[in-house]
DNA sequence: GAGTGGTCTAGACCACGGT
DNA sequence: CCGTGGTCTAGACCACTCA
């Protein structure tokens, strides 16, 4: 997905539909049609860009198959929210307990500052930024089942820190959506097994260096700029990730 | 995706484009063009469907999306292969290294018979088909990286088990396309952490019971029919799994 | 140059959702 | 009923590949 950015001017080299893809893109970015408010009809885009009706439903067409609009024959084209295309779980990945009840999340520790240089690399940063970092555990019961740290860009994620101080909502990225205007849109997880650090082992009341799976994920927004950096730890026991792919 | 069989008739209360893309489905599984031979051309299949070019065009477009057509500017539109379909490693996600080179496969076993329930069940077998039981391994160098049980219909595969006595592939799916007319289409895959079983730890060289992460695959076919069943053990240090998602 | 797919037009008629 | 998107047509011109 091209980077749009906000005053960016359409790219003439490119088809005429794409261009109008990029300029829609743009505005829904900008949040140009929210809360269930429909996008102007086919016939009225296509009087807007000065193209045939085919070539604005060409561009619709594109940005349905990325994911970022809904067409309701009869009703109108809207744009899909974040909290709908998460669709709940959809990148939340482990035991069938989880699915059925959402585990209850704890945050043990939240701090801005420079964080590992690890998250830093991943995250893109500048030198001087500061990195906003979470640590939770989510528990089904009374059992700890997941040792988790996020880090963010803190000054993308700025009203995120007042809001962790209250709240603990058991998944992010709908908050990254409402409070910070944040979409995610792809994820990339990477499962290795090590032995549990001593921090971790702590909320699972174990022995530090006792086997564990450690899954890394780094989100992109729809840009493919990286927003998140997360690793979490799952004791060998709980472990369960399931996965489909074409 | 639509089961399409052998002699389907057009499903009439579809749109036309639909009826022309379930047609040309049924004849790219029955191999109707193979071998890097291209479809005809559009103004050809609008033709022949007696339909203008933009109706073929939309039923094109529909199996591009769908993985099963490939089209090249100024050249034709070609069956997408199996084997390049799967490019090489697609559902085998280990370490660096196996990706540089791919491991050396073993195979310890192959049977005909009844199979483990969990497998017929998975597989959707009849009571009376049998299934082909496949137990390989695979090296990088002389360390053993994982132990490999694969469970087939027997009447779909029956040219596998005599190949499969001669021959020792890296890998399976190009061989299922190649001797099968099998294509691979989707994997779910399932990751457990168990304690080895005695027949998978002994070829480790490890005692029974040491902790593995276990890889459950379902792979199906084009028309979501099961066509595999897979059991893969991986010890923990060499345990890498990436995968990415949207 | 011949043949292919890629883009685009300016219409048509139909099916669906709400009034 | 009107306005929406869904399907389809019969062309046009362009860009790419290969002989």
């Amino acid at each position: 997905m091209r980077a749009i950015g906000p005053e960016a001017a359409p790219d003439l080299r490119l088809p005429r539909y794409l261009q109008i893809r990029d300029d829609l893109m743009r505005r829904i970015c900008a949040r140009a049609w929210s809360d269930g408010q429909p996008l102007p009809a086919e016939d009225r885009l296509a009087g807007e860009f000065e193209v045939s009706v085919g070539t604005v439903r060409k561009a619709l067409q594109v940005l349905v198959a990325e994911g970022m609009l809904e067409r309701i024959h009869g009703k109108g084209t809207f744009v899909t929210r974040a909290f709908e295309r998460i669709s709940m779980m959809r990148f939340v990945r482990f035991s069938e307990e989880e699915r059925r009840e959402l585990p209850t999340t704890r945050c043990l520790n939240l701090e801005v500052g420079d964080g590992p240089p690890e998250a830093r690399t991943r995250l893109g940063l500048a030198a001087r930024e500061k990195l906003l970092s979470i640590h939770r555990t989510r528990a089904c019961g009374k059992e700890v089942i997941l040792s988790e740290h996020v880090w963010l860009s803190h000054k993308r994620f700025a009203p995120l820190e007042a809001y962790l101080k209250k709240e603990s909502p058991p998944l992010l990225y709908p908050v990254y959506d409402s409070l910070c205007g944040v979409l995610v849109s792809r994820a990339m997880d990477e499962l290795t097994m090590v032995p549990l650090p001593a921090r971790d082992a702590r909320v699972f009341g174990l022995a530090a260096g006792t086997p564990a799976i450690r899954i890394e994920r780094l989100m992109t927004d729809p840009s493919e700029q990286p927003i998140e950096w997360r690793v979490s730890y799952v004791t060998q026991a709980r472990f369960h990730y399931a996965i489909e792919s074409r």
